[in-house]
This record gives structure tokens, sequence and C-alpha cells, in this order.
DNA sequence: GAACTGACTGTAA
DNA sequence: ATTACAGCCAGTT
């Protein structure tokens, strides 16, 4: 198959819960830095039964790439928060699920 | 192989 | 803060 998606996915389930990471930083986890582009790729064209913790991909600056108010924009949005990350204007943070962590 | 495309990113106005 | 634009690079026309 493709070794990159494959590590590109293998990157993206490596993900702890309650952590946010963006497209850029998921392909320098996968040995492949500057491939941004490429991370989105491999999430547009990920197979339906891996339950991979897509959501927790976010742009440069953890804020969330799809257009606001729309269906996926909205999904992304419940599943953070339903990871105990803070959601706030698009922007996704992580400052809370320090908390979330010690309890 | 050229042209386009995109769940990207950084810089500039 | 918002918008435009130019790099970026693999995959698809």
């Amino acid at each position: 198959m493709n070794p990159a998606l494959e590590a590109i996915w293998n990157a993206i389930a490596s993900i702890p819960r309650g952590q946010i990471t963006t497209y850029g930083d998921v392909a320098r986890m996968a040995g492949l830095p500057g491939h941004a582009r490429q991370t989105a790729y491999a999430l547009r064209n990920m197979p339906e039964g891996m339950n991979l913790p897509w959501h927790r991909v976010l742009g440069a600056g953890g804020k969330i790439v799809f257009p606001k108010g729309s269906k996926h924009y909205r999904e992304q949005a419940r599943r953070l928060r339903s990871d105990g990350v803070v959601v706030k204007d698009g922007k996704a943070s992580r400052e809370l699920m320090v908390n979330v962590d010690q309890y």
C-alpha cells in the first residue's frame, strides 16, 4: 500500500485522549516534515472502519479548518469537547485538560 | 508531463 | 481580527 499514509494514520492513532495536534505536527511525527497537506489527504481518504481520533488534528494554531458552522466543524468541536478539550471560537485549547487528567 | 486541487501554513496588507 | 496571497507537495486530471 502507501507507507506514507500508514505512517500518518499510525501517528494520528497515537495521539492521547485529551491531547491535540496539527497537520504539520502529524506529518512530522510520521517522518514526513513539510507534508501537512499529505496529512489532510490521509484523513480525507481514511478507510471507514478504522476509528481514528481525527478530531484531535487541527490547523496551525489549534484551529478547526472546516468552515465555521459546517457539519464537520460541529462534529469535530463536539468530539473534542467530549475529550475534555476546550473549544473556543473555532480554536481548541488543552488548558483545562491538565485538570481533567489530574482527576 | 503540465495543470489543477486541497481537512495546510506563514506572511503581509 | 479578517482577507489575500504565495509557498508547499503528493495525488488526480
